[in-house]
DNA sequence: TTGTAAGCGTTATCAT
DNA sequence: ATGATAACGCTTACAA
């Protein structure tokens, strides 16, 4: 900046004032400067303007699994959200590992994010409220506050399993099944719960598969397991804790079983992602809003910064039945 | 900083080699600073720490649409790669718009990352040219440099058309089409280049229908109005420039005609991304390795980096047929 | 409308 | 092993 000055016969300041338009400057300046800035290819430093400025501009998210459409959706919906505000957005994949959850947290408090977004990976959420009572605001996204201190959007988990349920109750099913996990996940365990509560309803148990991530790999894997059980043994229907468990779950039964689906088995998923249409057997699945998600998340944020309150508020939707193929006529 | 070197009774330097263990200072005085680090909670500003330094330990990467499953894969691979080298990677979505790539460009270049990972949207690369030749490392990804002067990491697109047409010929089909677009993106013509050679050896005319964007919503609607063709006008085989297309189109099959997929159409995808396999009909498709694209980009830039060398290189891997049910048996 | 100059919070070089 | 201190490149009062 100081070259450009020099080259423009102009000064250091007047350079920044052009740059930023943070007050009048002369046509002729301005003309002169940005052709000195031209010939030299000058690219203002990022790291000197945030520190001078105390201002970073920037919001964190860190999410469980970047790779799984429905976080792919929030981050999509957030970084929308940010680009109207003018604010980049840094993005951190956990992998449901505490460890890089906390490691996204240290890199993001080092780069004075404006605001932080985080779907928590582990039940203690003591670091989250330390670092909000710090001046940092703090979003949940996908993962209510429990007795923390903190703000958050969600999905209704519980409302969603009892949906399932439900549907396939409603389908004539007498022997329905949850595959989901890890458990430590309340994601994972409300919709179980709600599915069990709704179960139980209609004097019916609920077997429950426990599985140790949400991929297609382990919905392929737990798939193998259940169809090779004996009949006696065997749900008649399978309630996924998200569609790409589903669809692993589908990928088994079509290659190491002759059951129908959804004759033999009914099969839901959950999320509704995009490919839940155009599975093998289209996928009946509990849609969430996910791009909302984010994109509410970052201006329940953004609101809550422009205020300055200390309130934390709690915003919840409800997510919808999406019938299909996998579970029709029982 | 200082306050916490006021707190602990030491300077500032000390507190700085304490974080940064940059430099042998004795026990005690580390368990000193550090108690105090705790009681103040200090985070060390990244701002400040760059500006010094000079140093950035970041890397940008520019793809096309980050919620292809394939970009996905490719930024999943550089963000492994990077994890590994210490950097932290930031990653920007161009939508294929030239646009909002040149913003994330001038985005990084502002924050000084230590390296450039690009997909470009458009055919001039003078940009990036001029970024590299002033000293940040620029290497392209799934794109090659052209008469430009810049490095890069690709799979053959031309061998992946010829493959698929090959294939599908050899399966009996007399009719082929491709599907894809826009067709300014070397990725889209150069697969379809090479699919329309294998086509003329064996003296086949290949239709084109062209798409605005490699997305499932534009396969389905270009389905559409295939399936809505004249038996006569109808190709018997269609080639989709991606697996979203791919799967959109299927969709369209199913849902706006009675064409049984493979035998009165045959179907193959590109990339085989994961729900190829577990397509309604499993899609054949042509696999890239894109994990691997993406670590291999980070290593090359870092490996360029390191020995500080100007020699331009272009790494090309292979795609590989994988064929399952929408096209056996014609 | 433009110039001057004091920091922002670190790191790194010298002394000590 | 520790301390003092000069930058790093910019923003922003304030003065001219």
């Amino acid at each position: 900046m100081r070259e450009v000055a020099a080259h423009a016969g102009v000064s250091v300041g007047t350079v920044s004032h052009v740059v930023n338009r943070s007050q009048k400057v002369s046509e002729d300046t301005i003309a002169k400067v940005s052709r000195s800035i031209d010939a030299l290819g000058f690219v203002r430093n990022a790291a000197a303007r945030q520190l001078r400025s105390g201002r970073s501009s920037s919001l964190g998210l860190v999410v469980l699994d970047t790779a799984n459409p429905f976080f792919a959706s929030v981050a999509h919906g957030a970084r929308e959200a940010c680009d109207e505000a003018g604010l980049s957005l840094l993005i951190g994949d956990s992998g449901t590992e505490e460890a890089r959850e906390s490691k996204y947290l240290d890199l993001f408090a080092e780069q004075r994010v404006n605001g932080l977004l985080v779907t928590p990976s582990g039940a203690d959420l003591s670091k989250l409220e330390g670092i909000a009572s710090r001046g940092t605001p703090v979003m949940l996204v996908d993962r209510e506050a429990g007795g923390y201190s903190l703000s958050s959007v969600t999905v209704d988990n519980a409302a969603g399993g009892r949906m399932a349920l439900d549907h396939l109750i409603a389908g004539g099913c007498a022997k329905p099944a949850f595959v989901g996990g890890p458990f430590t996940l309340p994601q994972v365990s409300d919709r179980a719960r709600g599915a069990r509560e709704r179960a139980a309803e209609s004097d019916l148990d609920m077997a429950v598969f426990e599985t140790g991530e949400l991929t297609i790999l382990a919905g392929r894997s737990i798939g193998e397991r259940i169809v090779s059980l004996p009949e006696e043994a065997r749900p008649d229907a399978v309630f996924c804790a998200n569609d790409l468990l589903a669809v692993g779950f589908m990928q088994a039964v079509i290659m190491f079983s002759a059951l129908r689906i959804p004759e033999d088995l009914a099969l839901i998923g959950y999320d509704d992602i995009d490919y839940a249409f155009s599975a093998i057997v289209p996928l009946t699945s509990i849609r969430q809003p996910a791009d909302l998600l984010g994109r509410t998340a970052v201006e329940s944020l953004l609101a809550e910064n422009a205020s300055g309150e200390q309130i934390h508020r709690d915003e919840k939707f409800t997510p919808e039945l999406v019938v299909r193929q996998s579970t029709r006529a029982v």
